[in-house]
DNA sequence: AGTCACTGATAACTACATTCGATCAACCCG
DNA sequence: CGGGTTGATCGAATGTAGTTATCAGTGACT
């Protein structure tokens, strides 16, 4: 009393046809399929048909014109890419541990970072892992981890807590915002300014999207301050630093780039806040379970090192 | 200018080389690793140095007296592993689409919800899918939780929420409450009873690990009751329910529950809360992307249906 | 209606990976 | 110093998976 209609010895399907009908799935088309892959038609095409027969379902409906995948081919074919996906990972973390520190990195950076610490690491990784082809790119915190999730980009540097699900933190500083203010302000230059302070500054904010703009409201809200003073924004901190210069109003920067926005500039003063003074945390992030994942803690950890210099709390 | 010391074509590793090296990285020896995946032992040999080749890798540190895996094996075996797991999701998958239905449910029943439910969900089974072989397991939510993640159990009936990731609840109903006094309690038989009046009542409690027992703590504890009443506890709900016809104390049931634990007993009066009353969730719980995710939801529709005539707001 | 271009399926053939049984060499233990 | 156990190696048989060349069905255009 056998099944019906089941001569078929049902067995394990092989990598290729996997890779043959995700292929599939993606083009809808057999031909283009196959040269995506790199084989012939004819191999592909059997491919195909050797995986329905070895699962036992219809995953492609073809008519000569058209092809289409069957309701079990399109739950097949994420459990195929979702296969594919962790070979890949394999493959990638076998290289990683044959040839660590090697071949490309795509860091994405948030503006408001970038300049101040990108000299920072690019020596440490230039001095420390000279084979190492780090490329950078400079997006607002969305659109990084966007490129991260999506796999357009493998590590970030920017202002955490995400809290986003898959996506793992390696802290690596808090530093404290300072208040900048044009020279001749009444709090210019001050220590110990209570954050309730803020309360009755203009202050100027970047555009909408930096978490730099978002993280100051946040201190204003703390500070008690319920309005929303959206007057001016700027793209760049140096065009905001430029117009607390002009005496537009004050803003808050974070440590790291007081140094370089300020010291240019003899119309500015800042401020420090009374303990403890508003902070930022910077860290690197990566995909949890990334194949280069221990190697990008072990860069976290350098870059730590490197950063002990910077006037912010190394953690 | 390439490579020093690297000959080796790089390819792509098969399934059955990923098979064989997780076998030897489980087993740590390889005659033993062969058999278990039933394959010969040079066969399974070769398999893992053409892995080892293929990926540039040592894997496996072979002294002829001892296998041990090699720092990179380890991470790799971890790799392997979850490969192999999604190879095996998808033709549990196949086999799901090729025959929804069929064959064993692993289906887990917290015990203050088996009794009075799975009359309901037999019947259900048997008449609905005469082919699925559903195998019940009554344990405490902790348990069936671990069973449900390490893959000894398909499926859980319980009391929600869980807030376990990686495991999705499917709601199906919601019960309130009773208050279960002796004759002549002045509750007893009442409605609208507010909850403030379980300050003043001994509550008889089922014993730890019932998630039930904890539901009815919460539910002191919103009352404004803060002293903990253990003074007697029970291991099940009819031997509570006894307790209670003993004058020992009143407690809490499901609604569910009344009717088979109160009505063999004619010393018992059941009091309603007053709207809203405490009431618990009842869901089904599954593993986050389990192949057969699509019948258990179908399941969950069909268990709603079936339980409308019951006393209870099906969601 | 006929033809053409393009689709995926099929056929025949080849190459090579996988597997097996048998055997070998190293090692631990008594 | 054997005996037994370990994993590695060998050579042959098998089966898979790939190739090129070709076929057969379908829709579109004239």
């Amino acid at each position: 009393m056998r099944p019906p209609v089941n001569g078929a010895v049902r067995r394990r399907p092989s990598l290729s046809q996997l890779r043959a009908f995700a292929a599939v799935a993606e083009h809808l088309h057999f031909r283009d399929a196959a040269t995506a892959i790199g084989m012939s038609q004819p191999a592909l095409s059997g491919a195909v048909s050797a995986l329905e027969e070895t699962l036992g379902v219809t995953l492609v409906e073809r008519t000569t014109r058209k092809v289409l995948l069957s309701p079990a081919g399109e739950r097949l074919a994420v459990r195929a890419r979702a296969v594919l996906a962790e070979v890949a990972a394999l493959m990638e973390e076998a290289e990683a541990v044959r040839a660590p520190f090697t071949g490309a990195l795509r860091l994405g950076v948030i503006p408001t970072v970038a300049p101040y610490l990108l000299p920072t690491v690019l020596n440490l990784v230039h001095e420390r892992y000279p084979d190492l082809d780090l490329q950078v790119h400079e997006e607002q915190t969305a659109n990084l981890l966007d490129g991260l999730t999506t796999g357009r980009l493998d590590l970030l540097l920017l202002a955490v807590p995400l809290g986003v699900p898959g996506v793992m933190e390696l802290p690596l500083f808090d530093e404290d915002f300072v208040l900048v203010t044009p020279l001749g302000h009444e709090l210019g230059g001050q220590e110990g300014i209570p954050r309730e302070a803020l309360r009755a500054l203009r202050l100027l904010l970047l555009d909408e999207g930096h978490c730099l703009r978002d993280q100051a409201l946040d201190i204003c809200r703390e500070a008690g301050r319920d309005d929303v003073p959206v007057t001016t924004t700027a793209a760049g901190l140096s065009t905001l630093v430029q117009l607390v210069a002009g005496g537009l109003g004050v803003t808050l920067l974070p440590r790291t780039a007081v140094t370089v926005e300020t010291s240019r500039n003899p119309q500015l003063l800042t401020g420090r806040f009374a303990h403890p003074a508003p902070s930022r945390r910077v860290a690197l992030a990566m995909r949890t379970g990334a194949a280069r994942g221990a190697e990008y803690e072990e860069l976290a950890a350098a870059l730590r090192e490197a950063l002990r210099p910077l006037p912010v709390r190394v953690l």
